[in-house]
DNA sequence: AATATTGTTCAGCA
DNA sequence: GTGCTGAACAATAT
C-alpha cells in the first residue's frame, strides 16, 4: 500500500517524532530487514547518531545522519512507523526499533516483511544503484520532461506509470486513481496519446499526488470524486454513474470506469 | 480448511 | 534494452 503520497506522510511524521533525536540504541529484531548491511554495521553507524533531516524519493524515505551517512526506509507493502512514548509497547510486528534518550521510540513494522531499511553514503548514489526515475513530484519535473521520459515507451500507460525506472513513486492503486481522474483507459499504449492527453496525465498525477500527501494530515478523508475508496464490486462512477470495473492490468488488479476511460 | 488476494521488486523469458 | 509473467514475502478474507 504505502506508494508516494502514503510515504510522504510517513516522512511528516519522521519528521515530527525523530528529527533531532539521538538515536541511543537500535533493536534489530528481524535482520532479514536490513538490505546489503549487516546488523553489527548497522548498529555501529546508527548508534550514537542524530537524524538531522528527512527526504523522500518515490516510495523511498531518507533519514540523514549527523555524521554522514543516511537511513533509506522502503515499506513493502504493509510497511509502517510508530512512535511508542517512554513505557510505551512497540507495535505488533516490530522489525527495528529506534530507542531516543527519553527511553521513547520509533518503530519500524512490517507484518508481510516485504520492506527493507537500507544504508547509504549519499541520495544520487542510493537513487542511481537503484535505477530509479525522477520522482513523480519532484519540481524539476515538467510537462516537457515528462513527455520526454515516456516516449519511446511502448507498453500499456498503467504498467508505465508504475515503472519505477520512469517515474518514481507510483503503485497500482494511485495509477488507478491518476488514470481515473485524467480519464484514460490504463490499458491505452503510450504512443497512442496525443499531446493534449499526455499534458492532462501529467497535471492529474501531480494533483493526485499532492492532494493525496496532504489528506493524511487533515482529515483522512478523500474528496468524494475519488475512485480509491470504490474500488470493491457494485460500485457506481461518482462522475458518470456506470458501474466501475475490475480487471488485471499491468499484472496487477486494477479499478477503472469503463463509461469514462474508453480504450 | 484450502485458496485467493494483496503491492512491490526482481528473475526469467521471448 | 523492453515488455510481459510469475515467484517471493506473511497475514487475512472467503
Amino acid at each position: 500500500m504505502p506508494e508516494l503520497p502514503d510515504v510522504e506522510s510517513f516522512r511528516r511524521y519522521f519528521d515530527k517524532h525523530a528529527l533531532k533525536r539521538k538515536v541511543v540504541n537500535v533493536e534489530i529484531i528481524e535482520a532479514g530487514v536490513l538490505g546489503g548491511i549487516s546488523s553489527a554495521e548497522f548498529e555501529d553507524r546508527v548508534k550514537g547518531c542524530t537524524f538531522k533531516s528527512s527526504g523522500r524519493h518515490g516510495k523511498y524515505l531518507f533519514g540523514f545522519m549527523d555524521k554522514g551517512g543516511i537511513v533509506v526506509f522502503h515499506f513493502g507493502m504493509t510497511g509502517s512507523l510508530e512512535y511508542s512514548g517512554k513505557g510505551g509497547e512497540p507495535p505488533a510486528y516490530t522489525r527495528l526499533l529506534l530507542v531516543f534518550p527519553k527511553g521513547d521510540s520509533l518503530a519500524y513494522s512490517d507484518p508481510r516483511k516485504l520492506g527493507r531499511i537500507y544504508w547509504t553514503g549519499t541520495t544520487e548514489e542510493f537513487i542511481s544503484g537503484k535505477r530509479l526515475g525522477p520522482d513523480a513530484l519532484s519540481p524539476g519535473l515538467e510537462p516537457d520532461e515528462f513527455r520526454k521520459i515516456l516516449s519511446g515507451r511502448k507498453g500499456g500507460v498503467k504498467s508505465v506509470l508504475m515503472d519505477q525506472h520512469v517515474i518514481a513513486g507510483i503503485g497500482n492503486v494511485y495509477s488507478d486513481e491518476i488514470l481515473f481522474q485524467a480519464l484514460i483507459h490504463p490499458e491505452k499504449r503510450i504512443p497512442e496519446l496525443d499531446n493534449k492527453s499526455l499534458k492532462r496525465l501529467f497535471i492529474t498525477m501531480k494533483k493526485v499526488l499532492n492532494e493525496s500527501s496532504d489528506r493524511h494530515a487533515s482529515s483522512g478523508k478523500f474528496p468524494g470524486h475519488y475512485l480509491i475508496p470504490l474500488r470493491k464490486k457494485d460500485r457506481k462512477c461518482p462522475r458518470c454513474g456506470t458501474r466501475l470495473q475490475h480487471g488485471t492490468y499491468g499484472g496487477r488488479s486494477s479499478w477503472f470506469c469503463p463509461g469514462c476511460q474508453k480504450r
